[in-house]
RNA sequence: AGCGGGUUGGAGUAGUCAGGUUAUCUCGUCGGGCUCAUAACCCGGAGACCGGUGGUUCAAAUCCACCACCCGCUACCA
């Protein structure tokens, strides 16, 4: 029996996710426990919210609210992002019982995780991979006299070398010298600038990395066929400059307790790089408690140890994680050393190989490289994000879990473009899949018939044998794609079968056929069609693990009654059963994306409108003078207002811009002014802004026009007459 | 600055760790076909001295050295 567990990296709640953790995390974890699934594995999948650390409670303070509230807010937010982007945290239980496993999507503020971590905690203590040190660390005196520790990279003050300001951590930027993190003259909280900082002793537990360090080369080396080179790298790199103890604790007030006793460690807390991790584990056996042992599994709370216990017998175990590039040591070096260490305090020695009843390490540590927007880095504080909540409520999950899919950063960093989405959904997703489903299903529906499928008295397999073997050899490496996570790969494989399902329909072009008497030929030809029906089921199951909603759709319009999930991808392109009917006219699958009605809705949002209304964020926002420089604003005369022919909002203005030139602009104020209202108006426009079409129209600029976020429009108008053209600054 | 990664036809991308026959696939483009279908689909063509220079080798996109540019981490974002 194959036993499967899919990790994927805990999203820090401290935010809603954008398209980055969705391309690097979720969806492949979803993709693969979908897969697994459809291989007919038993499959546990665990993550959930990261809920502690310090951004979490810098949060809080700035919005003036509990840290707990934070994390309710972004745990709710995110929970329900995922579900609607179709991944399988809803059902806690496999559909086929508890003892195929299910998916859990916890947090790590759950009592029980905590219980556990503060165990684990323990156990490492007493079984000496845990140490005790002294170490310096700065800490600021506020006002009425309390202390506040402030982590490194929240300090800054003048490098020690070449008394350059504005260093920070343990290396300066000007001048590239090594010091102590506490070494910097005249240090300063970067949170609150006029507190007065000193250096204090602290004392901390440190977990004794290098103890593993041979196990964990012996394990590397042992994976070096299986990890992706960004994984092998980084992991050597960790491994060559040798392993160093970790702090495990640390000064701050959000977070698990120590479990010890002493004054000391009650202003500490479990250090959340040490915690977090441990929830691939914790929620193993939540999940077996909560959901597993209530829905009958035969092992009741102890059946999470099918799937994190190595067995005695033939069961074969096998641990995936998903996470971003910057996630690797954490999963290959901190993660197994804390489970080589658990395993070594029950049987005394450290070991990269499990014996029975070991917890198990990782046969594979997924990284994903990372999704840009638009060629530059999400960024919250810059807003430069597409988030998942804001995307999903205007469009298409199934449409950007595709372009994701064939566009993942797997083995490097890859580029989220509004363009590209458009074409590639368009293109490949709608062109080739979306309309041969729809051909399939079109052509069929009109040939006549009394009952059932028309296509049942013509239906001939046999007699295509090459065609089915060429499919099964198409579903064949995408198993071995998916086998190795390779998942653009695997899913360009399936949308062949698409492409030989349209080759198929053109080759036997049922069309020509449909409405005429019985011959050999039609026979032929509506045999094809058949064939090209069972294609339809295969390619809904096999890319059901890609776009679940739509393959869902698929399987229904086609007829199914029975759970598309539970067919293997190895019986997809099935050919025996009877062929299925549903009497509905058939819809198609997906409607066509239009890139300026996109580009519009994604550029008002950006502009400010309602974009960041998760936070108001000013302080960092500064942009260079340089900057503010280059926008050329200038003045001008409206001379002609007339309507876009083909936008409700937009107007075509003409500017006269001086000089004898006229310069037409879209502006977004149908609604706002009428057109006689704006005729003769001195405006504001943006002079250098390159020029865009929208909707059809090229616009040469950009009117500037204040927005109160709430209907309320104004145009920028200059106070008195002045020549046309004049700079704005 | 240190560390890590990248650079392959117009765009994106596979292949690089274990060197070896015509360098992969998708989009775009050009020509032809089809007209059932969501301006779609099918067939075919053109287009790359694999970032640069040098080296190792019978043989280099692949290994080594140096250089250029881009990105990430270090420094809250996967």
């Amino acid at each position: 029996m194959s036993y499967v567990a899919i990790f994927m990296a805990w999203p820090y709640a401290n935010g809603p996710l954008h398209l980055g953790h969705v391309a690097g995390n979720c969806l492949p974890a979803d993709i693969q426990y979908r897969y697994e699934r459809a291989r007919g594995r038993r499959v546990l999948m665990c993550s959930g919210s990261d809920e502690h650390g310090t951004p979490i409670t810098l949060t809080a303070e700035q919005m003036g609210v509990e840290p707990q509230f934070v994390v309710d807010k972004y745990h709710e937010i995110n929970t329900k992002a995922l579900a609607d982007l179709g991944c399988s945290w809803v059902n806690p239980v496999d559909p086929r019982g508890p003892e195929f496993g299910g998916a859990l999507y916890n947090r790590t503020s759950d009592d029980l995780h905590k219980e556990m971590v503060k165990e684990i905690f323990l156990q490492l203590l007493e079984s000496g991979f845990l140490e005790s040190k002294t170490m310096q660390q700065y800490c600021s005196i506020n006002n009425d006299g309390s202390t506040k520790f402030l982590p490194d990279r929240y300090v800054e003050g003048e490098c020690p070398t070449c008394k350059s300001d504005g260093a920070r951590g343990d290396q300066c930027d000007n001048c590239g010298s090594t010091y102590e993190a506490h070494e910097l003259l005249n240090p300063r909280s970067k949170l609150s600038p006029d507190s007065i900082i000193e250096v204090r002793d602290t004392n901390h537990y440190f977990l004794r990395l290098g103890d593993f360090q041979e196990s964990l080369e012996r394990h590397s080396s042992e994976r070096q066929n299986v990890w992706k080179p960004n994984v092998r790298a980084m992991t050597k790199n960790w491994l060559d400059m040798g392993l160093r103890s970790r702090a495990v604790t640390r000064d701050i007030e959000w977070g698990i307790e120590i479990p010890l006793e002493g004054k000391d460690w009650k202003s500490k807390r479990v250090y959340v790089w040490f915690e977090a991790v441990q929830g691939y584990y914790t929620c193993a056996k939540i999940w077996a408690k909560r959901h597993a042992s209530k829905s009958g599994h035969p092992l009741g709370e102890k059946a999470w140890e099918k799937w994190w216990k190595k067995s005695d017998g033939r069961d074969n175990t096998r641990h995936i994680y998903f996470m971003g590039k910057d996630n690797i040591p954490f999963h290959t070096i901190i993660w197994p050393a804390i489970l080589m260490g658990l395993n070594a305090s029950n049987k005394g020695e450290i070991s990269h190989l499990s014996l029975p009843g070991d917890l198990i390490l990782e046969d594979n540590v997924s990284a994903n490289e990372y999704l840009l927007l638009q060629g530059g880095q999400f960024s919250k504080s810059r807003k430069h994000a597409v988030w998942l909540p804001s995307y999903l409520e205007r469009y298409d999950a199934d449409a950007l879990r595709y372009y994701l899919s064939i566009n993942m950063p797997e083995t490097h960093d890859a580029d989220f473009r509004w363009e590209e989405y458009v074409d590639r959904v368009n293109n490949e997703l709608i062109g080739t899949y979306g309309n041969f489903v729809h051909r399939v299903m079109t052509l069929t529906h009109r040939i006549d018939s009394k009952e059932g499928n028309p296509l049942q008295d013509f239906d001939n397999p046999s007699n295509q044998t090459h065609i089915i073997t060429e499919i099964n050899k198409h579903i064949d490496s995408a198993i071995s794609s998916m086998e190795k996570q390779r998942f653009k790969e695997a899913l360009r494989s399936i949308m062949g079968i698409a492409q030989i399902g349209n080759s198929v329909l053109q080759e036997a072009a049922p069309w020509k056929y449909i409405n005429q008497q019985d011959s050999k030929e039609r026979s032929a030809s509506l045999a094809s069609l058949s064939l090209s029906w069972r294609i339809c089921s295969c390619l809904a199951v096999c890319l059901r693990p890609f776009i679940p909603f739509s393959s869902d759709k698929l399987w229904k319009m086609l007829g199914n009654v029975n759970d598309i999930d539970l067919v293997l991808w190895e019986d997809s392109m099935d050919t025996s059963s009877d062929l299925s009917w549903n009497n509905e006219p058939p819809k198609p699958l997906f409607r066509r994306l239009d890139l300026e009605e996109i580009l519009e809705t994604e550029s008002s949002l950006s502009d400010g409108g309602g974009a960041g209304n998760e936070e108001k964020d000013i302080r960092g926002d500064y942009i260079e003078f340089e900057d503010f420089m280059k926008v050329d604003m200038r003045t001008g005369k409206i001379i002609s207002v007339d309507d876009h022919p083909n936008a409700d909002k937009l107007f075509v203005i003409k500017i006269d811009e001086g000089n004898d030139s006229i310069r037409t602009v879209c502006a977004g104020l149908k609604g706002h002014y009428k057109e006689s209202e704006l005729v003769g108006q001195n405006v504001v426009f943006v002079a250098n802004l390159e020029p865009r079409k929208l909707r059809g129209v090229m616009s040469e600029g950009m009117i500037l026009a204040a927005d109160d976020g709430e209907g309320g429009v104004k145009v920028l108008t200059t106070d008195g007459e002045i020549n046309t053209g004049s700079r704005v600054r």
